[in-house]
RNA sequence: GACCCCGUAGCUCAGCAGGAUAGAGCAUCAGAUUCCUAAUCUGAGGGCCGCGCGUUCGAAUCGCGCCGGGGUCACCA
């Protein structure tokens, strides 16, 4: 086992052992950029269909429209013409004409070209690019904010630690990119829960309520020696079991077990989940439910759900096959046992709902879990640790029946499995003890490194792939770390407004068309945010903020060292009052679009550094 | 053996629902600081996008099959 504090489906990630056409969204304020070109091609599209030069009932979907990789291509560029040429039985080029030809009247359009095998390119008027300056302004905080979501509440379920022991770094990752995909996903018009599942049922949680019994008894002048193995030996048990001799002296020291391990479960549980939402809090992290699978089971919940798929014939009862591949377990022996039919979708075994001394699996809650928080939610998300991926197929089958109930499409339920993470310390395998309460907790880290750079850090990667944190690097290396560059240029700005305000400067945005081309390619990169946002919203995907943010940083300290070699680059003239005046309003959009970024992905934008 | 993830520049990684000449950081080399924050910037070199086949106007991206690396395969959680 490699985690210390027993498996959980959270994450224990250590490594020890080894811009559509269609769903671009309007906001409710205003329409981006993006959004409102997308909308120009679409009538443009929709004239030719009732005109019938493309067929009735010719689907838009593979549609696009984009920024160009390369600026010499314009502004936006758009398939329509090669995807929809087909259908409309004519070459693409010839197509491209056609719609080109009434783009080209649309007075926000200056051109509309057709290029390779049939892109076309649009470049888009100055206006176009300070009425989106303003729109920055004009909106503020809530620039970016996307309809997308249209109001629809999606349930995020993450960290889900056991109520073991302290958070510790395995359980990073995965918190980071549920916080941060749920911010993501309410800037993106959701409605989010930001939901813990709280294992306090299982085995692991006895084995804790002993393990404070143990440390009850230490409290009360016993000596208890090495802890034996198979306990908790984490000092933070200590104060636990303190508290317990305190309130009930010797009653529960020489008591059989039965008389305590309901009491000092629920007691250890609570003042585990205490300090899990202490350390959550350091990262900034608060769930909005917390959800306990003791409760579940008490409820009946489960019971109803394993009725309601035996009804189905999705639960049978019938015996597991030994195990293949390896040799069978001593105390192997065949068993009749509630079993989910996980084969019929691709599990390669039927699944245990319950033990054999009656007591429910780990899925057989866990569906029941899902199924119930299905009925308050209109999407389900879930981060999981990669460990965990061999139960993805299972679950989601489960669920998938459960929620298809009475003839209902599926709830939709996604499982999003972050990748381990590899603790380095100088570049060598930072190797955590086996010795429990040794264990690098979450809590020291950002104590260490401070929540912004442990929350950047860890959406610095897809969360498929595997990812490496190492102190050292992330200790030490200001430089190194794309969270300082990102701040830098938001202090950066900042230092500039304040400057430039004691100056007598102030942000105005009355003579914008002297902005020239470097200023409207930096107004050009921050306009492309409110899209950054859909398609990430859409991709479940918070990472590709922080890289955004990233080029956006850069494009903003390119621009700004402009100034270095010419001078009449720079934000304060002094000479040019009302050209200050532009650049100031241009250098706050950015901050702007900087500080929105950050915020959702939860991270603080600087003054100063 | 089965399933999941990864394989892109010397290293660490992006690459958006298939788009045009594949990008960034680090490292290397050459430069920029009497100046709004140099924690910054400019330029150069560096690539059979693991391999093969297929899908199509077009594939790093989609499908199939290999190869290599990691993970998982309990009545655990």
């Amino acid at each position: 086992m490699c985690c210390p504090v027993g498996l959980d489906r959270g994450q224990c990630l250590l490594s020890c052992t080894r811009a559509r056409l269609r769903p671009s969204h309007e906001t409710h304020m205003t329409k981006t950029l993006y959004a409102a070109h997308a909308a120009l091609i679409e009538t443009v599209l929709g004239e030719l269909i009732a005109e019938g030069t493309l067929p009735a009932g010719t689907s838009l979907a593979p549609v696009t429209i984009e920024p160009p990789r390369d600026p010499a291509h314009g502004d936006l560029a758009t398939n329509a013409a090669m995807v929809l040429a087909k259908g409309a039985g004519l070459a693409p080029r010839a197509l491209a004409e056609t719609i080109v030809t009434r783009l080209a009247a649309q007075p926000s359009i200056t051109s509309a070209e057709i290029a390779g095998p049939g892109f076309i390119n649009l470049r888009l008027s100055p206006e176009v690019w300070r009425d989106e300056l303003k729109a920055i302004h004009t909106l503020g905080a809530d620039y970016g904010r996307s309809g997308l979501g249209a109001g629809t509440t999606v349930n995020v379920e993450y960290v889900s630690a056991n109520p073991t022991g302290p958070m510790h770094m395995g359980h990073c990752r995965g918190a980071v990119v549920g916080d941060a995909l749920a911010g993501l996903l309410e800037f993106a018009g959701h409605k989010v829960i930001r939901e813990y599942y709280i294992n306090d049922a299982g085995a692991q949680v006895d084995v804790l309520a002993r393990s404070v019994h143990l440390r009850y008894r230490e409290a009360l002048g016993e000596a208890i020696g090495e802890i034996p193995s198979g306990l908790y030996p984490g000092d933070y048990l200590k104060p636990v079991g303190a508290a317990l001799a305190a309130e009930f002296g010797t009653r529960y020291a020489a008591a059989p077990e039965s008389e305590w391990l309901g009491l000092f479960r629920s007691r250890a549980v609570a003042a585990m989940m205490e300090m899990i939402r202490a350390d959550l809090a350091t990262l900034g992290i608060v769930h909005d439910v917390f959800s306990s699978e003791a409760e579940l089971q008490a409820s009946g919940k489960v019971d109803a759900a394993e009725a309601w798929l035996r009804a189905h014939d999705l639960v049978y009862d019938g015996m597991l096959e030994a195990p293949k591949g390896k040799a069978p377990p001593e105390d192997w022996e065949p068993t009749v046992l509630p079993l989910f039919r996980s084969t019929r979708f691709g599990d390669d075994q039927d699944r245990p709902i319950k033990k054999s001394n009656g007591a429910w699996t780990y899925f057989g809650a866990d569906l029941a879990y899902h199924f119930e928080k299905a009925q308050r939610a209109d999407a389900l998300v879930d981060i999981w640790g990669a460990d965990h991926a061999g139960t993805v197929k299972r679950i989601k089958a489960a669920v998938a029946a459960l929620t298809s109930a009475d003839g209902a499409s599926p709830k939709p339920f996604e499982i999003k499995l972050v990748q381990m993470v590899q603790l380095l310390k100088g570049g060598q395998p930072f190797k955590m003890s086996k010795r429990a309460g040794n264990f690098v907790t979450l809590a020291d880290v950002v104590e260490m490194v401070g929540k912004d750079v442990v929350r950047f850090t860890m959406l610095t990667r897809k969360p498929d792939a595997q990812m490496d944190f190492d102190f050292d690097k992330v200790v030490e290396a200001s430089k190194d770390n794309p969270v300082f560059y990102v701040q830098y240029a938001h202090a950066r700005i900042s230092s500039t407004l304040r400057k430039a305000a004691e100056a007598g400067h102030a942000p105005a945005a009355h003579a914008l068309e002297r902005l020239g081309a470097e200023e409207l390619a930096l107004i050009a990169r921050a306009a492309q945010f409110p899209r950054e946002i859909e398609m990430a919203a859409r991709a479940r995907e918070p990472h590709r903020i922080a890289f955004y943010l990233y080029d956006l940083a850069a494009d903003f300290h390119a621009y700004w060292n402009l100034g270095n070699d010419r001078p009449e680059k720079r934000f304060i003239l002094e000479q040019d009052a009302a050209l200050t005046a532009a650049r100031l309003y241009l250098a706050a959009a950015i901050g702007q679009v900087i500080r929105n970024g950050l915020g959702v992905l939860g991270v603080t934008a600087v003054e100063s550094m």
